[in-house]
DNA sequence: TCAATTACTTTTGCCGTAAAACTAACTCCA
DNA sequence: TGGAGTTAGTTTTACGGCAAAAGTAATTGA
């Protein structure tokens, strides 16, 4: 059966809070979206009606729960109607996926980088792109993620993992792969998709720490995604957490690269035991109880617990979301996190809600593709 | 001449958003208002027309410059349509404004404290209330700013410079003053004021850090003050800022309260030096050279330096509103608050303009005057 | 003196809103 | 088994806010 496509035009006010609500909250009753949306049952029908006949929405089944009065109906959208592709780039491979309307993973592909010329790295994401699109029907937009500064029409001012500065990565990728595209950075889009479909996903305040080759942080507050001219150079990278730490390449002893990051956490534990061990193994290290690998990773617990403390009185976040590929770490060393957050925080303030995400290869890759239907389906901003 | 005191409601968004506009920004032009306020120019006359008839606004002058086309004609408030009480609880004493719409001081009082017990502080309130209203007329409502936390109806959770938990001071205050009364945290009075009459008035997001007898911080982001249940702990009165620091009465080495203080300042000079200093004069000994005191004041900008910085990271504010009695700090440490900044600021980052107040006695209670305002005039959120 | 420019007012039509009335589909109880 | 009560959703209606367009006003400058 063919899914016909409809124009996801962003249309009026109300009526983009409504398909937005559908998308991200779906599936959900008129009733719930008007009590949500503060508009009456009237409104609700006038503005879902055009939606369904234009097949963006659907009903998609009814409530049932044994309450009295009218079972609802409830609203959905059609996720495989559209698919994207969202890739990010490290400074070693290509990661990417291709997704439905809701950013769900239908496919994945990578390749490793043999370069980090432009024109390579062009070459290594169109390949990916090439071998998601045979898996996956008809991809409306592609989204990158890249870790760096990026400015408007896809200029990479500057990504240190790549060694890139100023390259017109938007205008090569449209014209390699011959699809709309869009670049941001990829903290940015992590925090995009988190507000959309993660656990800030009704939250007017959030924030996000991202644990990997390097510590990265977004905030979302009035639910949009607080972004500046600054954004992407990585402001909590280098964090202070120990005055008495390792010292990063920058010469800071004790921030947030030489504490947090994957390569800290791995090069502390190897040199300690005289031996290479790899993220995984330092961890269960810790688990097991071996002394040098547990200290390693309380003090990264601890340093990572003061910076929520941080993040918790500065920005004021009603929860804080911890990803990326070292995300393990955060229940690893859970007790370090709470302790470090209690050296920080007073303790008399409210509970702050934490939430992990899977940390798996394919989240930075779900939030790029999430920029991509924001720029190209709905707008970036809530209504 | 007996001013007409028309009922400022709150009125439809756009009205709302139109009166704002001219009480933060007037006198303003019709035109520049549709402008900014991105309405039709028939919208503006038709929003305007009820608000000049009923009194609110006044045609005020026209514009003056030479240009080609007809003169704008400015729209203003009429400042002294009505009266506010701006008032500062300290742990020694009551400091009052009389203020008018703009929270201009029109007269102040204080009173210090025979105790600290809630009805000895009511009376010592009602004394400034009064001698402020023997000087101005007809006046609206009171405002009172107190440093700690502040529930609703004006329950005072908890006042540690008071030594308070749960009073009900709202309705002891209304019940001994006989007039409508409003109670917040102090800090977000004085951020209420720097959002509508101060460096903030037109940034959508800034920060405001204030020095004195503890260290404040607030946040507006998207036009509205960020508030929580956390709001009035304190929650940068204890930011760890130097390692070797001095230890505050909490037990914490090095945090803003053992260093930033003026009590941290004065204490410390007064000690190195082997003889009691008040904090101008700390201030004073540093500028002439003095190396105690340059040491310490040095030191306590450096840290708020690093405060800045750390709030600039995290918050990402437009521009960070400095002030409280002890903003002198700011100008005579001036170079080492930069370097501070530096230490954990990226270089690459946009220079981050700071604004400092008077630091004189009234501002805290102006910012008092604006919660009176924002409460019985216009409401406390942008339209 | 008149064209150009900018500000402000008035008129008009259009559109979106909620209230109210109506229809629909259930549960529960006598 | 039927009707009351409840909740959901639709339709009709009146109202109000909006900008576009046309008009009036007040200046500058050629």
């Amino acid at each position: 059966m063919r899914i016909r496509t409809p124009p996801w035009t962003p249309g009026s006010g109300p009526s983009n809070a409504v398909a937005l609500e559908v998308l991200i909250n779906g599936p959900i009753s008129r009733s719930e979206i008007a009590r949500k949306l503060d508009l009456s049952a009237g409104s609700l029908t006038r503005l879902s009606t055009p939606l369904i006949e234009s097949g963006l929405l659907v009903e998609a089944g009814e409530r049932v729960d044994g309450r009295a009065g009218r079972p609802s109906r409830l609203l959905d959208i059609v996720p495989e109607s559209r698919h994207f592709i969202g890739l990010k780039l490290t400074g070693d491979e290509v990661l990417g996926v291709a997704t439905d309307l809701r950013a769900s993973v239908l496919a994945s592909a990578e390749v490793t980088l043999s370069s980090r010329e432009p024109a390579s790295v062009v070459g290594a994401i169109s390949q990916v792109v090439a071998a998601l699109r045979e898996r996956v029907a008809s991809v409306t937009a592609v989204g990158v993620g890249i870790g760096g500064l990026v400015a408007e029409h896809g200029v990479v001012r500057n990504a240190p993992f790549l060694g890139w500065a100023d390259i017109e990565l938007g205008a090569m990728l449209e014209t390699a792969i011959g699809l709309p595209t869009v670049i941001d950075n990829d903290v940015t889009a992590f925090t995009e998709y988190e507000r959309w479909f993660g656990a800030g996903r009704n939250a007017d305040r959030f924030a996000v720490l991202t644990l990997g080759a390097g510590i990265g942080y977004g905030l979302v507050v009035g639910g949009d995604v607080i972004v500046n001219e600054d954004s992407g150079i990585g402001l909590v990278g280098h964090w202070p957490l120990d005055p008495f730490g390792p010292v990063c390449a920058s010469g800071h002893r004790g921030c947030a690269q030489s504490v947090l990051t994957l390569s800290a956490i791995v090069q502390g534990v190897s040199t300690a035991l005289d031996r290479p061990v790899n993220y995984d193994e330092a961890l269960d290290l810790a688990i097991a109880g071996e002394p040098a690998a547990r200290r390693i990773v309380d003090d990264a617990g601890r340093g990572l617990g003061k910076l929520i403390a941080a993040v918790a009185n500065l920005a004021m976040p009603q929860l804080v979301v911890l990803g990326g590929e070292g995300v393990r770490l955060v229940d690893v060393a859970a007790d370090a996190v709470q302790e470090g957050m209690r050296l920080d925080r007073d303790p008399r303030t409210t509970p702050l809600p934490l939430f992990t995400t899977s940390g798996d290869n394919t989240e930075w890759c779900r939030g790029a593709a999430v920029i991509a239907i924001q720029t190209y389906v709905l707008g970036r901003h809530t209504a």
